[in-house]
DNA sequence: GTCTATACGCTGATAGAC
DNA sequence: GTCTATCAGCGTATAGAC
């Protein structure tokens, strides 16, 4: 009666993962940590994830996959409220300052990490990359963002920004400096004529 | 007479330190790669740094001191010369795509650093921060770059998207993207008649 | 599926000889 | 200043009982 989860074991143990990933990087975060947080020993923990390294894999490919739901969940937006539902993405993502993404911690373990999972970053990394270039060219084809720079590297200026300011937000306890960031660029890539704030 | 280095092993272990940090994180490397590096026993170092934590803050002391050379030496140029060699730190800094720089890797690892390299990473950031937020307003007074967004924000979208780049970069084994980045910037923030690529 | 027990390398760090 | 020897603790991972 007091066990609402069925069979969920495995999922707690990668949902505390997912948390111990992006609060403390894969190699700050022990089966000792999660094993504390679920209730279980940690070498219980090997029965569903055999390695750390599988840990860390069904992590980020299921990052991978939600982020193609997303993906399916804003496509009838038009493009700069796509760009707002990016922004809230980033936010939730923060979660008051004490997680940053996976793209801000996993780039900067690179050369310490498994080669699969450096696999599967790249894989993300490209997905998200291919996603906002896409939606800017749109932007740019439609007037409502400036001509230059072109898409692709404008789309690696936005994402960059953003990532790192999820870093900055955390190190000085200070969420506002994510939206800041957003509308700066914003201001930085809108026709003049969309640059209004209230507009989005 | 072979070797030429006098009194330098402690130097020699900053170095590598340094080079360690940069490219594997604090939590990245053990005493064991520095002694593997210099060629002493892994015991000799604590000689020279008796905790791992007064290594990096020796790393980062010397990181910001050095920072503080670097921006008296540009003091003289124009802002756009300075903005180029901001660009060229950032260059300097990725060596040829195999290291970040200290604000990609240590705000990442932030929550899993001890205090006083907490304490020390919030000064660079801050020196660095306040730096370009000078040089950009000095650029919007003088009205070679754009009056929007204010210079304090510009400077956080400016430093977050080179800090990740480097990232990228490294993931990617692809140094060009931090020159692409950066002049993708400078069409962002500069006024329309200096945006001729060649000016810069 | 979870447990106990255990293996075993690596970690930062210390003591004391040279 | 560097060495050898040693430490306690933690890391991932395995074996096998229940």
């Amino acid at each position: 009666m007091s066990e609402l989860p069925l069979q969920n074991t495995k999922l707690l143990i990668l949902d505390s993962a997912e948390k111990l990933i992006l609060t403390r990087g894969f190699n700050g975060f022990s089966y000792k940590d999660i094993a504390e947080v679920v209730g279980i020993r940690k070498a219980s923990i090997h029965h569903h994830f055999p390695t750390k390294e599988m840990l860390a894999s069904a992590f980020i490919e299921r990052y991978v996959h939600r982020f193609g739901q997303w993906r399916e969940h804003v496509a009838p937006l038009t493009v700069l409220e796509k760009l707002s539902a990016f922004l809230e993405l980033f936010k939730r993502a923060s979660d008051n300052a004490e997680k940053i993404c996976p793209m801000g911690m996993l780039t900067a373990e690179y050369p310490t990490l498994p080669a699969s999972i450096q696999d599967s970053l790249r894989e993300l990394l490209g997905e998200m990359d291919h996603w906002l270039t896409q939606v800017l060219a749109q932007g740019q084809s439609e007037g409502v963002l400036k001509p230059n720079p072109a898409a692709p590297i404008m789309a690696k200026v936005v994402i960059n920004a953003m990532s790192a300011s999820l870093k900055m937000a955390r190190v000085f306890h200070d969420v506002d400096q994510l939206e800041q960031v957003f509308n700066a660029l914003k201001v930085m890539i809108c026709s003049p004529e969309n640059k209004n704030p209230g507009a989005l």
